[in-house]
DNA sequence: TGATATAATTAACAGTGTTAAGTTAAATAA
DNA sequence: TTATTTAACTTAACACTGTTAATTATATCA
């Protein structure tokens, strides 16, 4: 039965060479300034050929997008394996994410802006990635006010305070990226400092 | 020479009438999703004549978006009037832009999210609304710098964090309603009080 | 009145996402 | 081996999109 394996190895090797076409062309060129037709003719197939794989656009850039959301996992928890202390591990991850964001702006927009929008809570419902991604940032605060760096605040709110700010440098950093910005590393450096400062006990 | 007045009026009043079908449309049914035709049949004029107000469907975006900026404007500069002190005045004008955002969703989230995406860069240049909303805050975060009620902090970074915090949470609470945030009030405040207590000698 | 300027329209272009139908090639069954 | 079924892939088309050039209608001026 070697013959159906070797067929799903070849579908699933042409998925990913969708993928990948469609990855390079959002990123550079940006989802709505990319067609189908340019995709099809990046990987030489007929664009309906595309919608074999994928059920439409929009679902193509999911599958891109759950992709680099995986990869933001992975890149945090790797950060919380090698924990030294609590407050820097939350100061790493936060860098982390925003640098993400700023790394793959468009799967970030329809993550955490685009496809809420369209598909109501979407994203972020239970099992989901983003989910996981929030999971995570609400340990490392936990982990900071249990070892008492923090004062004794609510972890739910202060992790969506977290959150606020680091969502929102990201995307102001994205949309606007010709405003006279302070020095990008310090702008993103300080907003998360400042937050840490205005917790810490 | 009352004519060329009159004519100049209808003129006007024509724009006008684009300008607030294309509001509604944008607010109702997404910019993407609004054609040139759907707004002229809206109004009961050809698409073309559109052109001959506006340079292009980005320009009309554009001039949708500096209307409800001015209205931002307005209501954050009724607050500096009854300004007494200086960090409260922060701390209000914080509360009242993310609830603008809240109050006009679509609007803000047209002004500060999507149409960066379709005009690159503009919004925040010279001389713009968008601009003084921007210099409205920094004075605000300089006063309290002047009054030593903050730290020797800088200026415009300051200012900068600022506004990505309330951007943030804003953003946030309009894309995902059915996330288990805190209670809203609360969360707004304690971003808010978070950043200037951070901020604070 | 006729000339002129402006307003508004029609028709078209080149592009979009997407689908139904048709074609080709490969794997299975006889 | 040959016929049949199945999967992969393409062609052609539909109903849109933003935008422009050319054209017609209309109101103002001499």
């Amino acid at each position: 039965m070697g013959i159906k394996e070797r067929r799903a190895r070849e579908k699933e090797q042409l998925r990913q060479q969708i993928l990948s076409a469609a990855r390079e062309l959002f990123v550079n060129e940006g989802y709505e300034n990319v067609s189908m037709r340019k995709i099809a003719n990046k990987i030489e197939y007929s664009p309906t050929t595309i919608y074999l794989h994928f059920k439409d656009k929009a679902d193509l850039l999911d599958s891109v997008c759950k992709e680099t959301l995986l990869n933001l996992l992975n890149t945090l928890e790797q950060l919380k394996r090698d924990n030294t202390d609590s407050v820097e591990t939350l100061r790493k991850s936060g860098r982390a994410y925003v640098e993400f964001g700023l790394k793959y702006p468009q799967d970030y927009k329809l993550t955490f802006v685009i496809r809420p929008q369209f598909q109501k809570g979407l994203g972020l419902e239970e099992g989901s990635v983003g989910e996981k991604v929030f999971d995570y940032l609400r340990e490392m605060v936990s982990e900071c006010i249990r070892q008492r760096v923090f004062r004794q605040v609510d972890v739910e709110t202060t992790s969506q305070v977290m959150w606020s700010a680091v969502h929102g440098v990201t995307l102001l950093l994205i949309d606007f990226p010709d405003f006279p910005w302070a020095e990008k590393d310090k702008l993103i450096d300080t907003v998360i400092h400042t937050i840490i400062a205005g917790l810490k006990a």
